[in-house]
DNA sequence: TTACTGAGTGTAAGCGCTTTCGAGAAAGGG
DNA sequence: CCCTTTCTCGAAAGCGCTTACACTCAGTAA
């Protein structure tokens, strides 16, 4: 037991020590370990040398204090969103930025700000030097940390575009990251239309959620072109499987009876997970999905898939977003005078099991296998 | 954009202006700023007003580096399970984490080690006095990384129980927190034993993991005492959808004409994502799962009660998990010379629907609802 | 009165690194 | 042979905090 706690206190070499191994200053050392120049062969070698031989890591606070640089990147989870953590959008999201950050050599500081502190606090807690820049996610519609965020000065990317009552110039001076909503939303619609629904809804996400909007345009751009009317027929909920189930159940009640029992509904959803839900609602409900009525979830998380029956879905590159967003964040660090970019990922409807024409009910034409 | 220039130039405040614009040392503010005694009343209001008006915030850096305190816990994700984020287990767990350490004022660094660089190096990396101690997931029969936490002396606590092939007195000098896995596949296999079942299988995990060792112990276990053999019983991979459904194509192709055309089979896995896979693969087949055939998975994510039909599983308390591995290194790293502890959840065995007694078809003996 | 408390405060020495600046040596030019 | 230039290298001043220590100035005990 007493060689354990010997054990524990051996404390860790610093860069004096080394120097003084290798018989030179400290700033000789320094070079050495950030591969400067002015340093013979030979020192280089020989101090090398003893680094190895000792293994010896420089303390990484003491460096960042020095350099004014961290390379932690911060990733805020906004406690009204705490739970977000635990879907797949998000977990999928987190791989790809820190994939990324990892590559260029910066880490994730993860920080979920507890529901009884205000998001300035937490921010300014998480800040204090702590981290180099920040990546927002969840963005809302008047989301009062981009006032913030500029106040402070500190690099960030957003995954989401602000709405336009920003000004203008305003969206144009910042970093974001994006998928085309609108469009994933227009196509999804679309589609049901394509295939012959009367009754189509939106199963949207939270309103004071930035991505609803875009996707309420897309929904409601896709009913107005074809001359159908979407008052009403958006419902609004959290992104998981239990609003999708509670708001389908809701959606069928108002319908009873204007259409033949439910047959020819088709429903957008803003999640793989409500639309999970959803397809759960209607199966009670006596319906087939994927012949009486359709559902199209969006995300394309791996669950899309594995449910039965596989998921219609919008894709966003979730890994991509968070890869580009990661990259967004460094490149400004780095270069703190380059432009901002505003990158918008495509997204893409995949055609599965959980939507059919309704006329031709034992027909292939848009399956996908 | 001048004056964007300039705004982004603003320096922070260091403790020496507070100071001096209070008319007092460093000292004061420091003690001021941490609640310290030895602060007149009337100074210390003082200084606090002076430190609101200018919304100062302290370096956290410059604090970590004197104090030899972060305040921020690694975890580190090993790169052979890079995917392993993508898990529903993974990010609950990281909740649990997450939300213990936050409320604790600690906060989450995550890093991923890229395949090409060795564990030791990036733990290496990330140490470098970037963290108080580390959370190690994913524990492996043989753990290397063991090894390499003791020679380094840094707090650790390990989610998973290292095997026994390690001196036990090593095994009870560390901190780890761990579900009861054995028991966990105990009742798994009991409960299809009980339920009729012929040809009992179980998908597990990659073998190299520990907790793979234990399910299969516990598998073994129930098999044994019930007088079956669990020889050429257990086939192994990831955790992943894929492989579930794949090995249960080859566990299918086995048995064929062995049983009734697979009626009977009973299989066990070793993640509720494995068993969404088996399931698609007995479907496939033509057998009707929770009727023909039986699956009973693990860990009961949220996807478990989604899917269709709802998965028995073996329920681990994973949120729970994660917050109990953040305690145990807090309490770690705050008085050293605690005594290491072991926490072991149980598991519990929750019925749903994808799993019947093959004796009454059509009977609800054991549905939970 | 003298000596001793103890509260309140400031000075300065860290924490472990980077980097500027200047000095000394070696090399090249006229 | 003297004057530059170039290459190496070390001394020392930060980076922004904490804290040991010394000091002052009551108040109190003897």
């Amino acid at each position: 037991m007493g060689a354990r706690r010997a054990d524990r206190a051996r404390k860790r070499l610093t860069i004096a020590e080394i120097a003084a191994l290798a018989g030179v200053s400290t700033a000789t050392v320094s070079r050495v370990l950030n591969g400067k120049r002015d340093v013979s062969p030979e020192t280089r070698l020989k101090v090398q040398r003893i680094i190895a031989a000792h293994n010896y890591q420089p303390n990484a606070l003491a460096r960042s204090l020095s350099l004014r640089r961290t390379h932690n990147l911060g990733l805020i989870i906004p406690h009204t969103a705490e739970y977000l953590v635990s879907f797949p959008y998000f977990s999928e999201l987190i791989r790809g930025i820190s994939q990324r950050a990892n590559a260029a050599g910066y880490r994730l500081l993860l920080a979920t700000s507890s529901s009884e502190r205000s998001s300035e606090e937490t921010y300014g807690e998480v800040l204090r030097g702590a981290v180099d820049g920040l990546i927002v996610v969840d963005l809302k519609v008047q989301d009062e940390r981009l006032r913030w965020l500029r106040r402070e000065a500190v690099p960030f990317v957003l995954i989401g575009r602000p709405l336009e009552p920003e000004p203008s110039s305003e969206v144009a001076g910042v970093n974001c990251v994006d998928s085309d909503n609108v469009g994933g939303a227009y196509r999804a619609t679309r589609h049901l239309l394509e295939l012959g629904h009367e009754s189509i809804w939106l199963i949207n996400g939270p309103p004071e959620h930035a991505v609803s909007v875009y996707r309420e345009r897309g929904f409601r751009r896709a009913l107005e072109e074809a001359g159908r009317s979407a008052e009403g027929r958006v419902l609004a909920g959290p992104f998981t499987v239990e609003a999708g189930y509670e708001l389908t159940q809701t959606l069928l009640a108002r319908t009873r009876g204007r259409s033949r029992g439910g047959i020819g509904i088709g429903i957008v959803a803003a999640s793989d997970l409500q639309a999970c839900g959803a397809v759960l609602a209607l199966r009670e409900a006596g319906l087939r999905v994927g012949a009486d009525v359709s559902v199209v979830g969006f995300d394309d998380v791996p669950l899309a898939r594995a449910f039965d029956p596989p998921l219609t879905t919008v894709r966003q590159p979730i890994f991509e977003i968070g890869k580009e967003a990661a990259r967004l964040l460094i490149r400004q660090i780095e270069q703190p005078d380059a432009p901002p970019l505003q990158t918008v990922f495509p997204t893409e409807l995949i055609v599965r099991r959980s939507t059919r024409p309704l006329l031709h009910p034992e027909g292939t034409k848009t399956g996908t296998r």
